[in-house]
DNA sequence: ACGGAGCTCGGTGATTGGCTGAGAA
DNA sequence: TTCTCAGCCAATCACCGAGCTCCGT
């Protein structure tokens, strides 16, 4: 029953490290290190499709050229927003980019326009998280710390 | 302060571009350089070989569609005849 | 559904959220820190970074490609391709950082340029 | 004490091709 | 007009996220 002609093996992701391309023919190896998959490099093309298609129209569709380009125009806008991010991470002495230095990396790079709704929602992501621990510190548990006790997430 | 637009590379890149971006283009473009031999020169045809296999021996419909999997064994013992419908509405047409 | 409206709706769509929910995100906040992690000069990236980059590729995929379509609508097509996404960076400078990833002489030919 | 890197693990949605009309040419 | 090519289906399995532990700040 089992085949014979298995020109490429697979091993699972924990043993994996070489080239293991399966594209049929392509054998390129390219020295200077380990070979990047398009796994490694861009974010799935189903989930690129589905951001593409809200603006589109229902009947609109898109080529596949167009897909794949889209995918490679977000990396390099991760990459791009990234690169300036953590440089100011190190200008500051520190070894972590938070999303305050991102924040300030969309402003320098012309992005103004995602300055106001990342703001937003970053702060209400810190926020759930806040009050997830608070409730659940406070819950029976009175630890008593310098400077503020009480207070309350008021908004709009 | 300047609002001028930078030029591009004084003898690569001729065209105008953001100001605000002109300096991390240049240092991206190098981070790239450096990571252009890890990357393959072209997009291969499919990203794991065992999904690949999978596509292929899925049952299919006529029109090529998948179709959901009701029999993938070899022997059948109902009749040739016996037209493969799951469900067949009697008549009825469905809601809405 | 127009390009002056996009922000505007952005930003009270994000007024709209109640809380985070870091589960159920669009794109695989992993695969995110993957590509930051591309950069030699990253060393660590803290756990919002990479939920503010979902939110913000989101963003971004959905203007590109309004923008592209623009000028798919202008060539009287009804499928968007390569071209109308080089046509959109051209247009609009704040894509310029996109120029080495899609050149201009991939805006298709007897194209005007601007 | 806080929070992120690196494991492991289990649950799950991204991946995937043949046919055919929409639509690029 | 000719003929390329994107949408359409859903089952597997690679990968994502949620736990850990460990270590640096």
């Amino acid at each position: 029953m089992s085949n014979s002609e298995d020109s490429q093996q697979y091993l699972n992701d924990m043993l994996v490290k070489e080239e293991d391309e399966a594209s049929g023919d392509e054998s390129d190896k390219q020295d200077g290190g380990i070979m990047l998959r398009e796994q490694d490099r861009f974010l799935p093309i189903c989930n690129i499709i589905k951001i593409m298609k809200v603006p589109v129209p229902q009947n609109g569709k898109i080529a596949k050229d167009a897909r794949e380009c889209i995918q490679e125009c977000v990396s390099e806008f991760i990459s791009f927003i990234s690169s300036e991010a953590i440089e100011r991470s190190v200008a500051e002495n520190r070894k972590t980019v938070n999303g305050d230095d991102l924040l300030v990396a969309f402003s320098n790079l012309g992005f103004d326009n995602y300055v106001e709704p990342l703001s937003i929602y970053l702060q209400k992501y810190r926020d759930s998280n806040k009050s997830d621990r608070n409730l659940f510190l406070d819950a029976g548990y009175p630890h008593n710390e310098d400077g503020s006790s009480a207070n309350e997430a008021g908004k709009q | 302060s300047e609002d001028e637009s930078s030029k591009g590379e004084a003898d690569e890149e001729p065209l105008y571009v953001n100001a605000k971006q002109y300096k991390r283009i240049l240092i991206r473009r190098q981070a790239r350089a450096k990571l252009e031999s890890r990357i393959p020169k072209e997009r291969c045809k499919y990203l794991h070989e065992s999904r690949h296999r999978h596509a292929m021996n899925r049952a299919r419909g006529e029109g090529g569609r998948f179709h959901s999997a009701q029999e993938k064994g070899d022997q059948d013992s109902s009749g040739p005849d016996s037209g493969s419908m799951p469900m067949a509405p009697s008549g009825g047409i469905t809601l809405s | 559904p127009t390009i002056d409206n996009f922000w505007p709706n952005i930003v009270s769509e994000v007024h709209g959220i109640s809380q985070v929910d870091a589960k159920h995100q669009v794109l695989p906040l992993a695969r995110i820190k993957k590509i930051m992690k591309l950069d030699e000069n990253a060393k660590m990236i803290a756990g919002e970074a990479p939920l503010l980059f979902a939110k913000a590729c989101e963003y971004f995929i959905q203007e590109l490609t309004m923008h592209a379509w623009v000028h798919t609508e202008e060539s009287r097509r009804r499928t968007l391709q390569r071209s109308d996404i080089a046509q959109a960076i051209a247009n609009y400078d704040q894509f310029d950082f996109l120029i080495d990833i899609v050149p201009r002489e991939e805006i298709k030919p007897s194209s005007a340029q601007k």
